[in-house]
DNA sequence: GATGCGTGGCG
DNA sequence: TCGCCAAGCAT
């Protein structure tokens, strides 16, 4: 009977799909597509790709290029921190390695920018080194094929994966196999409903034979949202607007926003805003927090005594002419620099 | 370990 | 419609 590494790479050998990044295996293309479709899908990524090799088509072209050209290419992509990074990157591979990619994968891991996925990703495309590369569509397929009943985000859970994965990884052909798994990832083995009828492993899923698929793999249970109760001043004088600056914790730590007082209860908020000119009231979902707002005219800030931060006055254009639903969105926009408003 | 980062596709 | 999430990483 053929091993289920042997059924894999046989399949991908007739169904691979034709990407341009696949037409050579040299460090610097395959390091620059691993970039780019980190939490980005592939027909998104793929005119990126392009035009990222044809502007910069060495990673020499590239440390010498600026950061805004390497932005600009970026633009529209998300997640600029890879542009950056992958700047920072090339400088070090030039700078400190010749201009050719470290081979030792935890060379690869002090690169900014490469985690472990990315470096097992290299290493096993380039250099053949037996690596699992254990991105989303990976950690599906081995929680399904060994039915892991374990979350990845857990720390147990991840040793668990990498053991598992270490093992079932081909030590022939591990870039084909980590490409392959991640093709059959996007077109069979899908998240909502896979395709176990097409499925070249079929007979090898664990979670197929007990009919838990769908259950795999499992996510982290999301916490129940604690509820908060707040009240919102806003305080537009002079066209400016005052803020506070948050500590550097909780939520909305270092960031700008309106001046608030915190209740324990959504009682003591509503006996708290009675007889004050409230305006806009609602529920604000953010980060399994539900955040119960009140918001009033801020003639009444000074009189707060749990009033304590500074207030920061910062110009803002036209506010007394937006509607409130406007108005009330900008309470939950958080701004990281009030000085860079206007 | 939890959180932020960006855009686009999907049911 | 809109929440979920897709070839993760850094902090």
């Amino acid at each position: 009977m053929a091993s289920i590494q042997h059924s894999i790479l046989y399949w991908f050998d007739e169904n691979k799909r034709d990407l341009p990044w696949r037409e050579s295996k040299n460090p610097y293309s395959v390091w620059i597509s691993e970039i780019i479709l980190q939490q980005t899908r592939v027909e998104q990524g793929k005119p990126y790709y392009d035009r990222f090799m044809n502007r910069f088509p060495s990673v020499f072209d590239l440390a010498n290029a600026d950061e805004e050209d390497v932005l600009l290419a970026w633009k529209g992509l998300g997640y600029y921190t890879r542009a950056r990074n992958i700047l920072k990157c090339a400088k070090t591979i030039v700078g400190e390695y010749g201009g050719s990619f470290p081979k030792e994968r935890e060379e690869l891991l002090n690169l900014p920018g490469i985690g472990e996925y990315t470096a097992a990703a290299i290493a096993s495309i380039c250099w053949d080194q037996p690596y699992i590369a254990l991105d989303g569509n990976i950690i599906r397929i081995v929680s399904r094929v060994f039915n892991i009943d374990s979350p990845f985000s857990y720390s147990s859970g991840k040793a668990i994966f990498k053991t598992m994965g270490q093992e079932f990884v081909s030590k022939d052909r591990p870039g084909d196999f980590n490409q392959a798994l991640m093709d059959l990832g996007a077109s069979i083995c899908l998240p909502k409903s896979p395709r176990c009828d097409q499925c070249p492993i079929l007979g090898f899923c664990e979670a197929k034979k007990i009919n838990k698929q769908h259950e795999r793999p499992v996510k982290l249970a999301k916490r129940k949202p604690i509820n908060r109760f707040l009240l919102f001043f806003v305080h537009y004088k002079n066209k400016k607007l005052a803020l506070i600056k948050q500590e550097n914790s909780g939520i909305w730590k270092n960031l700008y926003l309106f001046p608030h007082v915190e209740y324990p209860s959504e009682h003591q908020l509503l006996e708290a805003k009675e007889g004050l000119d409230s305006f806009v009231s609602g529920i604000h979902l953010l980060s399994h927090q539900r955040i119960h707002y009140v918001a009033i005219k801020g003639e009444r800030l000074k009189k707060q005594e749990d009033m304590q931060q500074e207030l920061v006055w910062v110009p803002v254009k036209d506010i007394e002419n937006l509607p409130i639903p406007r108005l009330m969105a900008h309470i939950f926009e958080v701004w990281p620099n009030a000085k860079t408003q206007d």
